[in-house]
DNA sequence: TTGTAGGCGTTATCAA
DNA sequence: TTGATAACGCCTACAA
């Protein structure tokens, strides 16, 4: 019998825990919720002395402000909603990385989605945000992101939108985007100086936009130095490694092989160029490969791939100061900015002629 | 005066947007809130005819749910919070990914920390967590943190509270660890099984639980093949690259050089990979070289780094199902778990004796 | 099966 | 400078 009442008293305890609330502090310090709440945010309508007795009180007390409550009542959650393809992405990781640098300091929360490159997961992402009254948004697409019907939802709510890397264009709101045309131009051109005359390209879907500059900066690069465009030299699909393995061998095989490769991703990029050193190729002397995006491992290869780094801690970073930007202003008055990083080819040893 | 008339009632109909709530739905249908409510929560005690109508006008609205004055009401908010040291190195990354393949689909939000390696940060954190009344927290320590004090305030809070990967120890509480005295134990026994008898190693900060397992586990793999331990063949700092790259030239210089290296981090055993190839060593004729986390880049090195993998996804996943599971139940019920996910020795050329 | 009523904890408005 | 009051939108006993 004892221990049964040992236990339930402690059952008890755990029922009646409740959370101390600006009425409690009031009721101990005789005064209103309203006057602890105003002490509580530093309101400038009272005194010094009733500021600082309610502050040490809920101190005292292990007060904790409820931000349920409080959100409820202002209308907002100073919540930002992310909402990437993959969280597990270096080029993603790195931008979430910015992007709370910035937000956490502003004194928002970021509530982060991967749509896992799914359309369907990307539209229940976007309602829950929605639900969740966040103050913003900043969003990724999928890559099987053709329309923007869940996106003028967003706006249709209010919530301040903005788009970073991989964009929808038919939208009229600001974004965050890497110079993939300027990159890939950059990259062949630098091939070309090299003295590579054969240039193959491996792109990634062309429905994505990032994937459609880069080949297009690829095209103008050649066009621009008078070496003629060839189609057959144009290999396109989901740029895995295993896919720039497979075209490694088709390309080894060709009867009249290219001297160069660009490879608008860096994964595609490596995938090949394993597969052509494994069949006894030189690289950069019987090939030349450049890569795009300036994933990590792209130092430590052998030899190491020409890329393009995209800043993406900054494209983080940046994103979120204009969403708050604009989380601050009305949206009569919200201005539509994109804001354009230029890429910075980085030349390695997979593309320079000793 | 027409055109500022036009833009008086733009501002008009802005200042007006008002959310559709569950009243206007129950007004249109002249019913009340409480059926609206019932029916959109799928409560059985409502006739399927006016779930159906409720739905199609709720529809028909646009209506948002208002998730913030829901939570308010039910007192939770379902959201998770997590804390981690850096999101964009690549096994928080990973483990971030797994977490939030299981928060998602299980109706919590995900907040998203980094302590950036700050103790300071980390305490910011929990606070902003606290107040935010999160239903539970998983957390994987800062370098800087050796005290707890936070972390009982989260369950002084009643907060469940879960840690991973990087653990303080003096708290009873779940966890999911990698089982890092394993693995650094089996990576040493490869080195011993490969011939290697004159080994160092490099050694992450000490205090650090999981740098210290690693420092155990190579001292008893040892100490098993009956190999003395020499403490000059211990090397300890915060494992970089540059790190490794700069040992590479002591360990290099001595008189009497190690024939093998196991290093508690990838990134330094690549450094002295690096260093040790560029002053003319082979590896592993004349060192050999192990590693530990299986980052990505250790793949595609030249010789591909020995290593271990971690299971960061799955680490991640297991953590926010264990603490999914002590969400749902009584505190008083709840059991202390630890759960240690044995590494996998990834052996590649960089250790293997031809 | 539906309605009534009250409150979750906070903050804004008005009044004193 | 402080107090009284109401409301944010939703959910849930309890009553009908």
């Amino acid at each position: 019998m004892e221990k049964f009442s040992h236990l339930y008293r402690f059952s008890q305890r755990d029922m009646k825990k409740k959370n101390i609330t600006i009425h409690d502090i009031a009721k101990k310090l005789d005064i209103t919720a309203s006057t602890v709440s105003r002490a509580l945010n530093n309101n400038p309508r009272i005194s010094a002395s009733t500021r600082e007795l309610v502050k040490k009180t809920a101190m005292d007390l292990n007060y904790q402000p409820n931000t349920m409550a409080s959100n409820l009542r202002r209308g907002k959650g100073n919540t930002i909603g992310l909402i990437v393809p993959r969280i597990n992405r270096f080029f993603f990781a790195d931008t979430i990385s910015g992007i709370e640098s910035v937000t956490t300091p502003a004194g928002f929360n970021l509530i982060i989605c991967q749509s896992n490159e799914s359309f369907a997961k990307e539209v229940e992402n976007i309602n829950t945000l929605i639900e969740n009254r966040v103050d913003g948004i900043i969003i990724s697409v999928s890559g099987e992101t053709r329309t923007s019907g869940h996106l003028k939802k967003v706006l249709q709510n209010n919530i301040p939108l903005l788009q970073y890397d991989r964009v929808i264009d038919e939208l009229d709101i600001s974004k965050v985007v890497n110079d993939n045309f300027e990159g890939a131009y950059q990259a062949t051109t630098h091939l070309i100086e090299q003295g590579y005359r054969k240039i193959a390209h491996l792109a990634g879907p062309l429905q994505i936009n990032i994937y459609n500059e880069r080949y297009e900066g690829f095209k103008k690069a050649l066009g621009d130095h008078k070496i003629p465009f060839r189609n057959d030299l144009v290999f396109k699909g989901v740029l895995t490694y295993q896919f720039g393995r497979d075209l490694g061998q088709k390309i080894f095989e060709l009867e009249e092989r290219p001297d160069a490769v660009f490879s608008a991703g860096d994964f595609a990029a490596l995938g090949l160029m394993e597969y052509l050193k494994d069949s006894g190729l030189r690289i950069p002397n019987d090939m030349a490969i450049a890569g795009f995006a300036n994933e990590q491992f792209t130092e430590y290869t052998d030899p190491g791939l020409t890329t393009c780094d995209q800043f993406a801690y900054e494209m983080g970073s940046m994103a979120a100061k204009l969403l708050l930007d604009e989380i601050g202003v009305e949206e009569k008055n919200r201005l539509t900015k994109t804001i354009t990083i230029k890429p910075k080819l980085i030349i390695r040893n997979s593309s320079l002629r000793k």
